[in-house]
RNA sequence: GGAGUGAUGGCCGAGUUGGUCGAAGGCGCUCGCCUGCUAAGCGAGUAUACGCUGUAAAGGCGUAUCGAGGGUUCGAAUCCCUCUCACUCCGCCA
């Protein structure tokens, strides 16, 4: 969330960004009321106060003479009014409190300047494209027919099992999917210096407001009835909040963890798209990275995050291409993002694999996440980053098709053979 | 799931016949002194947020915070209620 300072002294900042992120009027009606109560909230705050520091003081009269075997009556009967203007004002200021912060809680991250300008994602710029792409001298088929041929991927029985986008992986596929996971930590854990982590697959609701995942996007989250958790959409969410409401030392940073885990979206809204194969699946596995950084050097993170992603692709071998996200197709929680998008032969397009956003502290002031440069100087915000490290689902995916072979039959990258006990490909 | 105990400042730990408690004491940390080195010793300091005021910085005044929320009261760390978490024992389970 913004700094509620911020929104204060400096308004115009604020209407520029949501201007930049092209942000429908609703978001600009919260702002604007979020001035208005401000107003009001700021007014009674200094009169109750006055109260309370009136109150304070005459009780301590009250209490001396009583010690002094004097009488009182007065005094308390003045403060039992005055206790009332009291508790009717706090009232007043519970109610404005509730509002501004839910306003602060919905109110979108400021794009950096450096993003470029655009409406939408067609026009987020192209940075570079990586690898040769296939040439085949065959129809490719796509990852779900060449999946199911290999006996790798179950989906029929998967909606059998739960519903629609789930998937059982089997045999040689649950195999490789295992491998792209240990892959992926080890590059990252061995190479490139994160810290392994297994996070919890459900979280509470604080967790979830804390990464920014709420209170906008319920409706993109599975939760459970009978208790307020939620499955997580992301490791992002329980590995961020690992040190929320804590205060980090500057020599603890940058701090930086790879965590493994299943990911789980309602996808909501998403009726008939990508209605087949691993692309859009209710529930999929992901490494994700996660870094705190001081904020001046949060830009150079994502940069090297992006190439600790990058890393991945390049290893198996997947062409790809980097793009950038433009104001007007950022992310609510973001100031920047570049998206990681790997070759996809089947339907001749790249398709996003990984994303890499810099938050700045827009989620470290949701979550409390702070840090001291030195032991005398003040708490500051730390920096929170992210990026997918790979999504595996995507990834097997690509593997499938960029691999595939005129019969039917799939290579293994070389990358990968060793944690497949040196299986080179995968027979029909 | 049943029974019980507890939650105080960076840490440990007093305080629970309500008032002089933002909170004793110790440890840690910071600065200064002392000191061949180290250790020890001496002195001072050492929470956060918000509001008002104000500055080049600072500062000043006030309010809130003793797990969270609510209640009683002129006044609550201290009394009452609800919740959360931790620990112990029993049961169950991977």
């Amino acid at each position: 969330m913004l700094d509620a300072k911020l929104l204060r002294q400096n308004p115009e900042r604020i209407r520029g960004a949501l201007t930049r992120r092209n942000e429908p009027p609703e978001t600009w009606d919260l702002l604007e009321r979020f001035y208005i109560l401000d107003g009001e909230w700021r007014d009674l705050t200094t009169r109750t106060e006055a109260l309370r520091a009136n109150r304070n003081s005459v009780s301590q009269e009250v209490a001396a003479r009583k010690r002094d075997q004097l009488d009182a009556g007065a005094l308390i009967e003045e403060m039992r009014l005055v206790g009332n203007q009291i508790q009717a004002a706090d009232e007043r200021l519970r109610v404005l409190d509730e509002e501004m912060n839910g306003i602060l809680l919905r109110l979108p991250n400021i794009p950096h300047e450096s993003v470029p300008y655009g409406h939408s994602e067609d026009e987020n710029p192209e940075l570079r494209r990586h690898g040769e792409i296939p040439i085949f001298d065959f129809a490719p088929k796509p990852h779900w027919d060449l999946g199911t041929g290999l006996a790798l991927l179950d989906f029929e029985r998967a909606s059998k099992v739960t519903g629609s986008r789930f998937v059982f992986y089997k045999g040689i596929g649950a195999q490789l999917e295992r491998a792209l996971m240990n892959f992926m930590i080890d590059v990252q854990t061995r190479e490139r210096g994160y810290m392994e982590v297994w996070p919890p697959y459900l979280v509470n609701r604080t967790s979830m407001v804390g990464t920014g995942n709420l209170p906008k996007f319920e409706e993109d989250v599975f939760r459970l009835e009978e208790q307020d958790y939620f499955l997580i959409p992301t490791a992002e969410v329980p590995v961020t909040n690992l040190h929320r409401d804590e205060i980090l030392a500057m020599g603890d940073l940058p701090i930086k963890y790879a965590g493994f885990s299943a990911s789980f979206r309602s996808e909501a809204g998403a009726a008939g798209k990508d209605t087949r194969g691993l692309i859009r699946l209710h529930q999929f596995n992901k490494v994700e990275l996660v870094q705190f950084v001081p904020p001046e050097s949060s830009y150079e993170a994502l940069e090297s995050i992006m190439a600790d992603a990058e890393a991945i692709l390049e290893r198996l071998e997947l062409p790809y291409r980097v793009i950038e996200i433009c104001t007007g197709d950022l992310g609510f929680k973001d100031c920047k993002k570049y998206d990681l998008e790997v070759w996809l032969p089947s339907s001749a397009a790249y398709r996003e694999i990984s994303s890499c956003t810099n938050f700045e502290d827009f989620q470290a002031r949701r979550s409390n996440i702070r840090f001291r440069r030195s032991d005398k100087s003040k708490p500051e915000y730390v920096h929170t980053l992210n990026g997918s490290g790979l999504a595996l689902g995507r990834t097997f995916a690509a593997i499938l098709e960029n691999y595939q072979e005129a019969d039917g039959s799939v290579r293994i990258p070389a990358a990968l053979q060793p944690y497949m006990g040196g299986l080179t490909r995968i027979d029909v």
